[in-house]
DNA sequence: AAAACTGGTGCAAAATTTGCACCGCAAGCA
DNA sequence: TGCTTGCGGTGCAAATTTTGCACCAGTTTT
């Protein structure tokens, strides 16, 4: 849109670091760019770059203006699919940044659902760790986040959270498997396969530990893939552990999955959010209710 | 600014209901300003305008756009008002719709005194009933409102509210005038002056009058000015009733007033609003704390 | 000291926007 | 009925704005 194109050159410019570049990548000249930049400066009233001698860099209003044309699109953005809307096109896009449990069973289904009724809606699922989310939301690179307690929440709106207590997943020939619920310190003392401190399974695994000096985690291999964690249980009979969400019981028969005793290890907060204070666009919005409800089911 | 003016270009014609007449309006040709609109419905990808016979009017779409616009607007003032903010300028204005009874004292007080640790800022202040009230805040046409009792909501945040209980106002001289607190039949039964059904106070009367039989509320002189009303018990030994933020006690020594008896009548709720989910400028979200302490006092 | 960057500028060409004159159309009016 | 008025829309040339090119001055890297 024209009335956007200043922005379009202005994030172009932080991006690229530095004019010329951005002009090249923008397919124009330098010489032009640079006049828009300046022209914008000088009617905007305040300067937004800092000239440095190996390009430019945001000085704190242009931080604040960088915020604006970020928030400028994305809400264009609503509008547009606001009124494709109401002339029955119901249209739009979703782009979520999860964490690694949802991307096996329950994303898959829940977007293959709801695009059985709404086909014109597209996707975009992105594999973020919580720190990155929340990062994703304030920029307006992802509409909603589906992440294990996000670390900073400055910006992160809690729209539902459901919580999920870690299960000890193994081998249906595991000695442990035959029990209804497995105690920490019994899972521990097996050899057992754990993500890296980044991840809320371990977090919530080494604070469980910490409350006692008898156990503790120390895993045989270390991942920051549950997907290969899971599947290495298959082939060595170590026990790993994930959250229920991420796990599709029934559909491998030879491994089972037992939740963790809840007195043992607190359980994790899934917790589904948006950038605070931020309209989202219909089709975002209306799936977001759509996630709600399959998340209660 | 550059980015707005083909947005300035759509209120404009909305405004004047016509592209010809906006044309004048902005000093601009018919031909030029018909190419912009249609340049950026074609850009836009909608229309946002049904062509009548006798000129323009906004399509669904259009108020999307024109909520959109309005929006930009105010948003864009804010972006300004932050940045120069943080150059140390702090300047700004301050728009505010509110009831008559804010008008004499309560805000001509607490403005001064704002101004004069901020002489940079300015005030608009609009004289508006509750229903206007809220349209201003959600046509961004005012920042923040004060009033009594809103009544459509949908919009209106409330941001702080303190009861105000009626007080009846007369002459020093008045047979209720040693009383404490007056009670409603009292009052009633001497001659008396009201506001019209527009008016929180009315409202409020009625009620509490609804609840008996036996009284009624029936004013010998009925007027939509609170300072009117007021001045006229000077003349004539009326009763007439008034929110106590609307009353300077003390400054006319021959007039007093008494509240009315809580166990009779429902105080009057004074609402401090803000359009549900703005962000107010700098200079208006400071003054807004200011009024809250104000309030408080 | 030279090379490779950077942002900024004068000037002419290219692109866009504007104003003018005019068209067709529908409503109001006599 | 026929006329006038006011409306949105359009072709074309003039006015304005934006762009690209060549080049400058300054700083960092080599």
């Amino acid at each position: 849109m024209r009335h956007l194109k200043d922005f379009e050159y202005i994030d172009g410019v932080i991006r690229a670091g530095s004019i010329r570049k951005a002009a090249e990548d923008m397919n124009i000249t330098a010489s032009a760019l640079n006049r828009r930049i300046n022209r914008f400066e000088v009617e905007f009233g305040y300067e937004i770059f800092e000239r440095l001698p190996r390009g430019v860099r945001l000085n704190p209003a242009g931080e604040l203006l960088l915020h604006h044309i970020r928030s400028q699109r994305s809400d264009f953005a609503r509008l547009k699919s606001q009124v494709s809307d109401l002339s029955g096109v119901r249209r739009g896009h979703v782009s979520i940044a999860c964490s690694q449990a949802l991307l096996p069973y329950f994303l898959p289904k829940t977007i293959a659902q709801y695009r059985r009724d709404h086909p014109g809606v597209t996707f975009t699922v992105n594999n973020r760790d919580r720190v990155a989310a929340e990062r994703e939301l304030s920029e307006f690179a992802s509409d909603i986040a589906l992440v294990f307690e996000p670390r900073t929440m400055v910006d992160f709106e809690i729209v539902y959270s459901i919580a999920q207590p870690i299960h000890a997943v193994m081998r249906a020939d595991h000695p442990l498997a035959d029990q209804k619920t497995v105690r920490l310190r019994d899972a521990l003392r097996f050899p057992h396969v754990a993500p890296s401190e980044k991840y809320a399974v371990r977090v919530l695994l080494e604070t469980a530990a910490r409350r006692t000096t008898s156990i503790e985690v120390n895993p045989a291999v270390e991942s920051d893939s549950f997907d290969f964690m899971c599947h290495y249980s298959e082939w060595e009979s170590l026990i790993s552990f994930q959250f229920p969400i991420g796990l599709e019981t029934g559909r491998t028969p030879n491994m089972i999955a037992r939740p963790l005793a809840k007195e043992d290890v607190a359980p994790g907060n899934l917790l589904l959010g948006q950038q605070r204070g931020r309209t989202l666009p219909v089709a975002s919005a209306k799936f977001t209710r759509e996630l709600i409800a399959a998340l209660q089911a």
